[in-house]
DNA sequence: CTGTTAGCGCCTTCAA
DNA sequence: TTGAAGGCGCTAACAG
């Protein structure tokens, strides 16, 4: 039994499908009030519902937003779909999902779905892979993307432009000053500690944590500093629960008495962080005792998060408002005016 | 510029939008291959991408599942979209997301919106309200939600039933024994604590918030102790934080060598056992040594959370995949089979 | 201000 | 096996 349509509700009321639709939907001169009422209560009491495929089909254009993301669990992506979500609902759109694990064949798989849907616009985030088995597939996921905007949808993509993509008009880019901030961090941490820096990071071709690695490592030869050590793991927890359990077994927890060298570690993200902070606690040493740790992201777990991490706070929320909003109203000049903040916490006190 | 259509392919391949039709995407008897190559190769170079749309006016099955929740950034919601959107993937279907902040108004809408998308199944998220000004929006949800299912679809909902909502055979529930598990948790806790027992719950009228208090005050009832004092806050980390608030200012630290009175805290779920653990630190409580405190859910969050907190685990992401497939297969059986389980941690570890 | 006529892009009978 | 025709539900031009 399928829902009733306009034409039902327009033969109850006596009038034709085109008066209906103006009564119920359409913006145009509204119809007499005597004949408007009568419409109304047909369609109430036939339950009508418009559907939005056939509005769609007709007007060609869905209302729908796309959203991207590696991961609807983590914390730094719900942030930012929270953000996205909201402008959707001001807007009176709806948000399709789809989670992707990050690698772009599934992200390019995506993108054919909403542009299948024909959605009007869609947001990417996640970092960027520069790794070369996945040059191929970035090809033709900006191959994917182009085509979409040359068909007029909007794209945002969040933290880094896809290698390959078009500069046309539809394609917006918010980016993630990365380098700058982590620069930022490594020379606040610089002032603070003298033992040997750590940067636990992602596999090597992941943009985001190759961009904070050189920002670090910048700002610590800004300040005279032998570069850090890299430790390449997973870009999640479990990730940074490995590096911190590798790195554990070669710190020594400090001896009373003793001066002793204090790892200062810098963790691409925080969510490996927090993974390194629990596997070095399992490991028996204390934080910041005997090591420092700090993070990226301030993502909103951090708040419970004992001890505190030090942090670079980034706007998470208002990153997916900001991407969200770029699509829909054509403004080039909300692309990118992303600031972040570094947060010294007591992960990171001087001992 | 519009994308190109399924006749252009056609013209190109010299063949007509029927045959086309059913190279690329029917699934009826296959075309001679070599017609079909053409016709693959005439779609390949005009960057044909079917439209869904028009698919789902022409056969009325959209693929589409709709997902209501509170907070797509809340822990539990989030896991349990991660459920929902890995079933939407192995059924190569999309999910259609909209957040309410919980109030039965907004559920509604976010129904409608769904099926006027003619979204093939709804699954929602999220405790029922039972507060009496709430009676007259439950009352529309529940007819909208009729309405939809009269047409066709297919709603689950998490926890418990929706007031008013008919028994019709797409109406699926996953029931989550609030009160069983609950009863369970007090059971431990009894054996643990003397002191007394305070209940940190959400407004009186949220289901899950109620249910979880019954069951709580049953279990101590049968361990013959007094009922819980319960205290009413908001449902999430804030409500916690506030009324762990109110309780730290009449709970005393133990002072040396004193027998001390322990309160034993049970919070209705872990978002509130977390702000509440916060605010109690804040006002120099010590957990467990100055109070203990429970949760429930067992949030992924929980994982890197210190003290350990003791909760009730439930399967957030089975949660949500067994909703969604609820309504994608026939399933009445697939309903409520949700089992939970105890988890003593260090929160409420005896003095 | 209302009704009529065409499609929007696709699928699915039905006949060839 | 292939093509032609009709319709999915709605909107947007055009008449009246």
């Amino acid at each position: 039994m399928a829902a009733s349509t306009l034409a039902e509700v327009a033969k109850l009321a006596g009038v034709s499908p085109a008066t209906a639709s103006r009564v119920l939907n359409g913006s145009s001169r509204k119809p007499g009030e005597d004949i408007a009422e009568r419409v109304r209560q047909a369609a109430e009491s036939l339950g009508y519902v418009p559907n939005a495929q056939a509005q769609a089909l007709a007007k060609s254009s869905t209302g729908l937003i796309g959203l991207v993301v590696h991961d609807i669990a983590d914390p730094y992506f719900s942030a930012i779909a929270r953000g996205v979500q909201q402008v959707a609902r001001e807007q009176h759109r709806m948000v399709l999902l789809a989670t992707t694990g990050g690698t772009p064949v599934d992200e390019r798989e995506a993108v054919a779905a909403f542009a299948a849907r024909r959605a009007d616009s869609i947001v990417i985030a996640g970092t960027r892979s520069t790794r070369t088995e996945d040059a191929a597939a970035n090809l033709e996921l900006a191959a994917e993307l182009d085509r979409y905007c040359r068909n007029g949808g909007q794209v945002a993509v969040v933290g880094q432009p896809i290698v390959g993509a078009q500069e046309t008009d539809g394609y917006h880019v918010v980016t993630i000053p990365n380098i700058a901030l982590a620069e930022k961090l490594a020379t606040s941490l610089a002032g603070l500690h003298d033992g040997p820096f750590v940067i636990i990071a992602g596999p090597a071709g992941l943009a985001t944590s190759d961009e904070r690695i050189e920002g670090f490592q910048r700002g610590l030869a800004k300040a005279s500093l032998s570069p850090a050590e890299v430790i390449r793991a997973g870009f999640n927890r479990e990730g940074g629960f490995e590096a911190g359990k590798e790195l554990a077994s070669r710190i020594q927890p400090r001896q009373s008495g003793e001066p002793a060298l204090r790892h200062c570690i810098f963790a691409a993200n925080d969510v490996m962080a927090i993974g390194a902070a629990a596997s070095l606690r399992e490991n028996g040493l204390r934080i910041p005792r005997d090591v420092a740790i700090a993070g990226f992201d301030d993502i909103e777990t951090l708040r419970d998060f004992r001890p505190s991490l030090s942090t670079v706070r980034l706007p998470l929320e208002e990153i997916g408002s900001l991407a969200t909003l770029s699509t829909v109203e054509h403004h080039r000049e909300t692309s990118g005016q992303i600031t972040g903040q570094v947060i010294l916490r007591r992960s990171t006190e001087p001992s």
